[in-house]
DNA sequence: CGCGTCCTTGACACCAGTCAAGCGTTGTGG
DNA sequence: CCACAACGCTTGACTGGTGTCAAGGACGCG
């Protein structure tokens, strides 16, 4: 039952035995959220740092007319707003999309944390920068890509970043994003999501029944997206820049 | 003649006179870079920032079928990229738009900056963050935004980006971005970019001629782009976070 | 067991893309 | 200093991808 904080920080850097173990600790006094809950609205000055440990969450935003997009999906091992605390506010809001176990972390510790471990600290940074890196490249897909492309992309990036975090089951995942989730994520309407699903079921890439995403041909889904994981910054750390620290 | 590096970052903190020094210091010795020139491409491992003094550069993809995706702009004060030695590598290119005076900034530098100055540091900071806002908005512009309120939408925010950066006459500022360069910034074709220019001209919004982009209406065009100028964080300081030293 | 939420399907409308052509500006070389 | 080439802007006609509206069906929760 690997912790999926742990899982995921240790693609960012390699962590000692005492970093797992500070990891695990901090990681523990989990609340249960319910789905479709509110961890932080727009506006809210955080004073606190929180993190998901199971479930999915997301970012969004609501436009005055009533239009939501979706800005970034928090699966288990992301933290919501590291850094927020210097903007003053929240320029958006975030909310579980699952039921989900959610840890708040307060600010001291991570100040800690930052202080003395510090694998911890460029692992931390290492996922702030890859969630950024997804954000563009969810920019270039909106701008880019057609719908079908989007949605094979996006199960993939999910597929993958599901892997990272420990909780991925062969080939399938768990996957509580309804269509019109998924239509407020990609720009696109309900009635469209759904049609592009049925394209990719026909191609036999992929099955999506009862909240569970089975990925049946994984090189033919990533074809299908243009899907390069590269922006995921994935690879090991011997391959990585040999960094500095950076502040 | 404002310095823009000073003119932007003391939006996002309150320097002193020791810090304005350092800066201006920081930022003399430029290299005139000509249009359309790569400052850093996708797959570089920078050992260096750059920060864009004069004109404007921008982060983008180019995708394997030939579209080009604009993520970014560089404006007058924008620093390249900060932080990206942390991911090893560039998951995108960043070049010239316009003809600029580019600064290069060593590490070190940037260090020293960071252990001394904390005042700028917060400043260094606050911008990166404004700048994944402004990736943010953009998104839900492409995801929930008819094509012309995208384009008016961009307009508001150059305009005021331009502004903060001590870059606008009265209501005009300079605009050397063509109608294709627009196209890919904002996912659309350049006949329906020139379309849209039409009706924001005829609205009696905007003038936009040897790339000088006059605004004759702010509120106007803010209203046709559904523009809240929140997300760019630019209230004064005391609205902002008491914030704590980040790391 | 029944009601609400989500999924699915079809018909039709419209925003934006593509193709094609002409024109104005700019810059460059003879 | 003019001529021409390259580039960017503009316009029209047609196409096509996605949105909208509408209705029925399948789960799943209470």
């Amino acid at each position: 039952m690997p912790n999926p904080l742990v899982s995921k920080l240790s693609h960012g850097a390699s962590l000692s035995e005492a970093d797992v173990a500070r990891l695990t600790e901090i990681s523990a006094p989990m609340a249960k959220v319910p789905p479709h809950t509110d961890l932080i609205r727009e506006g809210d000055r955080p004073d606190k740092v929180q993190l998901v440990m199971s479930g999915i969450a997301c970012r969004y935003k609501i436009l005055p007319d009533g239009g939501r997009q979706i800005m970034a999906f928090l699966l288990p091992g992301d933290i919501c707003d590291l850094h927020v605390t210097l903007l003053g506010h929240m320029d958006h809001s975030i909310a579980t999309v699952s039921a989900c176990d959610v840890v708040a972390i307060p600010r001291d510790t991570i100040l800690e944390l930052t202080n003395h471990h510090p694998a911890i600290t460029r692992a931390l940074w290492w996922s702030t920068l890859v969630d950024e890196a997804i954000l563009r490249e969810w920019l270039v897909g909106m701008g880019q890509r057609s719908a079908e492309k989007r949605l094979a992309h996006l199960f993939c990036e999910i597929f993958l970043r599901m892997q990272v975090a420990g909780m991925a089951n062969g080939n399938s995942i768990l996957f509580p994003l309804t269509q019109s989730e998924l239509g407020d994520t990609l720009g696109l309407s309900v009635v469209h999501v759904n049609r592009m699903i049925q394209n990719l079921r026909e191609d036999g890439l992929i099955s999506l029944d009862r909240k569970v995403l089975e990925v049946h041909d994984m090189p033919g889904l990533m074809r299908a997206g243009g899907f390069d994981p590269n922006y995921l910054h994935l690879r090991k750390s011997e391959e990585r820049g040999v960094l500095g620290a950076v502040s």
